[in-house]
DNA sequence: ATGAAAGCGCTAACAA
DNA sequence: TTGTTAGCGCTTTCAT
């Protein structure tokens, strides 16, 4: 099949042992001038790159992160891959990218697949079902053996290691203030992603502001079954007396948007709509959707940064900690 | 760092050979099932994974497709690695995903890097700049070096290999019909991405319709640059007496709408749009985009399928062909 | 200044 | 039935 260009062959074609030619194409002091010269040139020349694998077998590096995604299709991941693959490739690192789907059992065996020496390290977001159902055995054992581990997003207090998360209570608590800011009183809270620790969050980030203030009403709407969405929320919105609605995820606000205008409703002076995720559909949404933006990219980069350094660096005993990144809201046309 | 359980330590606890371990974990019916039994049973208490670097550098096989992706932003290609990593898996690869961010040196890089065994096949779009610079060196060494690479949507007629594309001609010639036949007459092709191949041939398509139908007139706006679309398109609805948009991508035609909306015009029946590649921007627009699905999946998970069965195979001398995936055209409510 | 040899973890042909 | 050995391609210590 593949053949490629060996030490080996070098050495044989130049005369010289192995481990000179190894030494000459690392222009080792100890080899003379006039050999390094000669082991360039025949290398050039046939184009030799030493072999990854028994690199990574000798020195037990793979210069290799694996990413392990729930989805992909979902913008937010998309951007925060994006973000990684910058920042690794920056540093000389490669990725390989495992998306579970949300499913717990691929999860499992991505883990167990890439930590067969495929990888130096992980940067994990969890699965929802892994969410849900609470068990991060598969992590634990990266833990013993000692590999490197940042989670970002979707993270677990049960797992020790290195995170970074945006900060969704504070986020929510924003979006929702300038809702009240802007004059909205009755406000609606859709999401489409109950179960998520994230929306869990900024579920609470919500809760803090409205519970503490008597003019504001509010009323949530959870919806689960893709195929209803949009159902669910037309009648919400046509049988509910709301001025605001935000959206826990980026879908249930372009939905709102959508089933408003379907219904004749004026945005923002009717119903005015906040998201969550700064994505594509809040960009071309019509109004603009006014978002709270996670920086995803960001998100992605810093958490490759992390792990980099760990790797990079030799320190031995590091003590974990979980970074938080702002957010921001971005403001558009579907607000006041 | 990571310290794991190999064969010798096994062969080791166990007072056996290592080539007897390693048989043994095979099922090698020369060892003794009772051997086997006891190799096993430590192998699981330990949870022992034999090294993939180690198989792969015996092995000359990686059981990893390096795939070169242009963006992943876009829809059209995130949906496309899907396919491709839930094929992938499905046959026992993983993939590790080089983003070129349409950018010819580093398309070159990435190919390099993985070439030098790290993967066995590649899976690859090229980048928008490669296809204006015309230069594919780096392909043809991964054709003398014999390494296998499936092309899929943006592919050019000089690389000698297998390809997977989508009719782009024939959807778009059937877009227009269908403009046409729902009583469009003055229709305009809206594109932001003139350079690719792939706008290249929708545009002939469209061409091939309307230059042959002395009813139908043509108008054509290419904007580059992503700062301005909005507005140019805007003046462009403005400015020109139209009846039907087709959007040669997502971002037109979703623009288109949202533009039209603004100015008032009533979709369908003032302005009917059609748009290309079936993602997120279309399915959450209001009125939902009637658009040609270029069903990215199936093109990622058949351009994997290709390679993969080219992997395993040992067919020697194999011939390269072209594949094309048949695009539909999803009607929903942005046409009559 | 150059080379021999061991070893990373595994497989497989060959010996015993 | 089990073990010895060589070798995948490379690095590195220790001769020469």
């Amino acid at each position: 099949m593949r053949k490629k260009v060996t030490l080996k062959q070098l050495a044989k074609e130049l005369n010289l042992s192995i481990s000179t030619v190894s030494k000459s194409l690392k222009n080792d002091p100890e080899i003379s001038q006039k050999t390094i010269n000669r082991v360039h040139e025949l290398a050039n020349f046939y184009n030799y790159k030493p072999n990854a694998l028994a690199v990574s077998l000798k020195s037990n590096k793979t210069k290799t992160i694996g990413i392990i995604l729930p989805e992909i299709l979902n913008h937010f991941f998309a951007k925060a891959l994006f973000g990684i693959e910058q920042e690794a490739s920056k540093r000389g690192y490669k990725i390989v990218t495992c998306i579970t789907n949300e499913s717990y059992k691929k999860e499992v065996e991505y883990v167990e697949m890439l930590n067969y020496s495929s990888v130096d390290g992980f940067i994990v977001a969890l699965s929802q079902e892994t969410q849900v159902l609470n068990k991060f055995d598969h992590y634990q054992v990266l833990n013993r053996d000692n590999v490197p581990v940042v989670m970002f997003d979707r993270v677990s207090d049960e797992i020790d290691c290195d995170k970074v998360v945006v900060d969704d209570k504070e986020a929510s608590k924003n979006a929702i203030q300038y809702l009240i800011d802007t004059g909205c009183t009755r406000i609606a809270m859709i999401t489409t992603i109950g179960d998520l620790s994230v929306a869990k969050l900024r579920l609470e980030g919500v809760k803090e502001v409205t519970d503490n203030n008597e003019k504001v009403s509010l009323i949530e709407l959870s919806v689960k079954d893709a195929d209803t969405f949009e159902n669910k929320i037309e009648n919400f919105l046509k049988n509910n007396d709301i001025d605001a609605v935000l959206g826990l995820d980026e879908t249930a606000a372009a939905v709102t948007i959508n089933m408003s205008l379907k219904l004749g409703y004026k945005i923002p002076s009717d119903i005015s709509v906040i998201g969550f995720t700064d994505g594509l559909l809040s960009k071309h949404s019509y109004p603009k959707l006014t978002t709270v933006s996670q920086h995803a990219e960001d998100l992605g980069a810093r958490a490759a940064q992390i792990l980099v350094n760990q790797l990079d660096d030799l320190t031995e005993n590091h003590k974990t900690k979980t970074e938080v990144i702002k957010t921001s809201l971005i403001v558009r046309d579907s607000t006041n």
